[in-house]
DNA sequence: CTCAGTTTGTTCCCACGTTCACAAACTCTT
DNA sequence: AAGAGTTTGTGAACGTGGGAACAAACTGAG
């Protein structure tokens, strides 16, 4: 029973415990503690419990999780148990990598067409499927239910991608390009950008090996 | 100028400031408001100038912020002012799409090898760097002083090669990978999980639309 | 100089998320 | 059946982050 809005930290945390499920499921093991859960996903087992806590009561006390009961459970809350047909939209290098990515295939997720604006582009093969003109978005919207869209075109691209998919029905957004999205209310859109990660990663390398800040005027490489 | 650490939640969005402030400058805007860079970094301009403020006092009252001295305080404390050289491992489909992304190589971080396992593709040719073998990491770390390791192997190396990146004395690590890892303490760790990002959408696109699971006692959208 | 207008930096308050600690509930042994 | 040993689920304390609102500080006109 899931009476009360489950929080959004704890959302973005399922598809992790989804994964250190499945991992157990591999190595046979068939209940585990919410200890040996939490470590396998990296996380508090304080944490894991509260998180499982607001899905429902699905563990034993003095027992722990049954793993395969457990891991329907989250799927079933996340809605992997049913299927959802996907568009990528600007097949460059990115796009073909996604395409090809098995981690979308194996969790309910399904590419139903890869599209590009790039007529030079168009009909060649990636991952099994035809690259087609950007200008058939909606007919395969239409015609596959499409609710979520992939954006992995250059920045310049990217809102009016973004546009055309709200336009043609398109609810969900993944956009990978490093561009800021405005969408109208009722459309979701996550943003992953490669290169922030990196720049967080190096503002604490930084810290970690200088203590001092000095502050030279070498404009240095901005870009 | 800054005493105090950094919140966590500033650093995270740094790197967006930074994007807005350079797209700011491409369009000859000399001077801005923090409304205005709200406006273009997607956040709240209280959120901003509570953020900015954490740097130190680089805004005028009445006035606003000069983009370009703003853009390199930010860049500055970040560290993007010095050079930050990189080894990606994992030359697959994901590998090939980092190695040629411009937004590594144009924000400081330089690719100096790219290295795979896989003895069939080394010595290929991706975005004019060769493919070079896995062993001889710890040399090339040594020999660039890399402290930045990207990870975009399968799952099942993840944990090794992270291993061995750690004992050649990298400290900061970026896991494409869909696999937990565990580091010494001292190593920071970022993690990118492509599907994760797709499963949250689903989430919510599960509630917006199906009211109805088993359990029907949802009220439904609130958005 | 003074006053009106503008915009930053900061304070206060609330909501959310994390962690600790413990009662409740289960298993197993004797 | 009872008690010892586990492990979950949760209440309460704590810390972090977000947003409104305002004082401080600047510009420019008269």
């Amino acid at each position: 029973m899931s009476p009360t809005r489950i929080p959004e930290a704890t959302v973005a945390r399922l598809p992790v415990y989804l994964r250190a499920l499945n991992s157990l499921l591999e190595g046979d093991t068939r209940t585990c503690s919410s200890e040996e859960l939490a470590t396998a996903a990296g996380v508090n087992s304080a944490k894991l419990r509260k998180d499982l806590s607001h899905l429902g009561s699905y563990g034993t006390r003095g027992v722990g999780y049954d793993v395969e009961y457990l891991r329907y459970q989250i799927a079933r809350e996340i809605g992997l148990t049913q299927d959802w047909p996907v568009v990528i939209v600007g097949i460059g290098n990115l796009g073909h990598a996604l395409a090809n990515y098995s981690g979308f295939t194996s969790r309910g997720f399904r590419t139903v067409a890869l599209l590009d604006a790039d007529s030079a582009r168009q009909g060649e093969l990636v991952a099994g499927l035809k690259i087609r003109p950007f200008t058939e978005l909606s007919a395969i919207v239409r015609e596959h239910g499409v609710a979520i869209g992939v954006i992995a075109t250059p920045a310049a691209a990217a809102q009016s991608v973004c546009d055309h998919m709200v336009d043609a029905g398109i609810r969900s957004i993944l956009n990978f390009a490093p561009s800021v999205l405005t969408v109208p209310a009722g459309v979701d859109v996550r943003m992953v950008d490669l290169s922030s990660e990196l720049q967080i990663l190096a503002y604490h390398e930084q810290r970690k090996s200088a203590p001092a800040t000095p502050d030279p005027l070498d404009p240095g490489v901005v870009a």
